[in-house]
DNA sequence: CGGCCAATTATGTACATACATTATCGTCGC
DNA sequence: GCGACGATAATGTATGTACATAATTGGCCG
């Protein structure tokens, strides 16, 4: 069917001689999706197969365009998006070439604990402990936010079951949500309302292993010293900082998963 | 200069026109960089600022070309990506609207333990505690492969300036890699290696945070039960597992740190 | 020989146009 | 009223064309 769109889109002939010329090569297109969807899949396919080696330099867009038997920007979308995802690397005037490097990262999901102990078909609480105003500076010191800010302070414990999962240390910055002030979270936790209410934001994350202290065995409920996973987050939105928050949850009651960034392997069914 | 450009892109007259009816509304453009990403700033900050508000629905993308003076194909590039970054939503003929939930991930990079010494300045060592070939059920069982297949194991520790660093536990698939069984590995580290020869991979992960054993301990010279931070990745590559590699690191030697999936807001300038 | 400058080449952006695709909406007929 | 069905409105894809931008290349000149 997609063949056939295509067929009416461009007046047969034409291209169909371009795309047998471009079988004799062994570019074959599969005919499924998107042309410029093929083009991906041809191009990574080459690469994945070892066809086209780390650093070695691809045909320029106009060659790959007859080779294949596409518009140039056909070509140009389908190898920017390439690039896009870490395949290639482009360099005006010089060409495109196989990414060396694999600049790899992999994604882990973000998600309310609440999410996940619900998903898991537990049962989710959480409990603030400790709730306190205070300034920047006074006590202890947020530095990506100037001295005297004023800030909401949060300690928060999260079960699931019955069972404590997570602590969380939070500081907001008032003066970027004052409306929290107000909120008294006794239905909906810190963490949700303020998704809910900052609409989108950028944030820093760092993870590692710590030994749980004497009174965080205690909160949590394990021997002192146990591992556990710390997550520290900070979260800025129109160049604010509005909130820093610090979690830490039991090892082996807590993990992350994920997978590659680039789905691309997936997304090209290779 | 950028400007300047498009002004000789599009003989001024009728665009400039177009931009002072564009600007009436509020919606100015900053006239840096691309047209398309000035409009995906323009749209961001909308968004961002919350005059667009979560579910709500933007005007289609003739109202925008006109609305901004450019082409619909330009508003269609801009749209789409911020579609794609996650802050849009599409539907044919129902129309854009900004995302409600934000399916946020967080990257962490994953990286080379060498090349993060190196780059902290650090000398970096590795050492092969141990290598044997096996087939897979004897002893141990890699569940994403057959049994019977054959099957390299390593066991290696990296070192940064002299002290364990990190632990590494590592399977390879003989039958993917059959290359690997001839590498000595005394100049070059399996993870590089692998890196280098096969040349482009999907992976899962799975972080979490354990007490060291005895055995770990006194590998990486710490106490017994030091909290650490494990890290396991299976590698796959065109639909065959490459290897299945256990990482243990200590908590305070070691962290991975990173920053929002979408660094649109980065990205955006905003 | 070395450095500067101009030609060249490859990618990047923009517009116009056309047609494809897909839901939704409304209408017609039962 | 309700379902089928076609009109319609939105996004999605593809091509042609033109020009912008950047960087390598090579030649020219000192």
């Amino acid at each position: 069917m997609q063949g056939a769109a295509r067929q009416s889109l461009n007046g047969g002939a034409e291209r169909g001689a371009a795309g047998v010329s471009a079988n004799v090569d062994g570019s074959t297109l599969d005919g499924k999706g998107p042309l410029f969807g093929q083009i991906k899949r041809a191009v990574a396919g080459q690469i994945l197969r070892g066809r086209w080696q780390a650093g070695e330099r691809l045909p320029n867009e106009e060659q790959l365009s007859s080779l294949y038997g596409v518009s140039r920007q056909t070509v140009h979308k389908a190898i920017a998006l390439l690039a896009r995802e870490g395949f290639l690397v482009r360099r005006r005037r010089a060409g495109t070439f196989v990414a060396s490097v694999r600049h790899d990262r992999f994604a882990l999901p973000i998600e309310d604990i609440g999410d996940v102990i619900t998903r898991n078909g537990g049962v989710y609480e959480f409990r603030i402990l400790d709730r306190k105003t205070l300034r920047n500076g006074e006590g202890l010191r947020w530095p990506d936010v100037p001295d005297g800010t004023p800030l909401l302070s949060l300690d928060c414990l999260h079960l699931g079951d019955g069972a404590p999962i997570q602590y969380e240390r939070r500081l907001v910055n008032l003066d970027a949500v004052p409306e929290v002030a107000d909120e008294p979270f006794d239905s909906v936790a810190p963490s949700r309302w303020l998704v809910d209410q900052v609409p989108w934001s950028s944030a820093e994350h760092t993870v590692k292993a710590v030994n749980a202290t004497a009174d965080l065995a205690a909160l949590l409920g394990v021997e002192p010293g146990t591992a556990c996973l710390s997550i520290r987050r900070q979260t800025v939105h129109l160049n604010r900082s509005i909130t820093l928050v610090h979690f830490l949850s039991v090892g082996d009651r807590f993990s992350l998963s994920g997978s590659s960034i680039t789905d691309s392997a997936t997304e090209l069914n290779l």
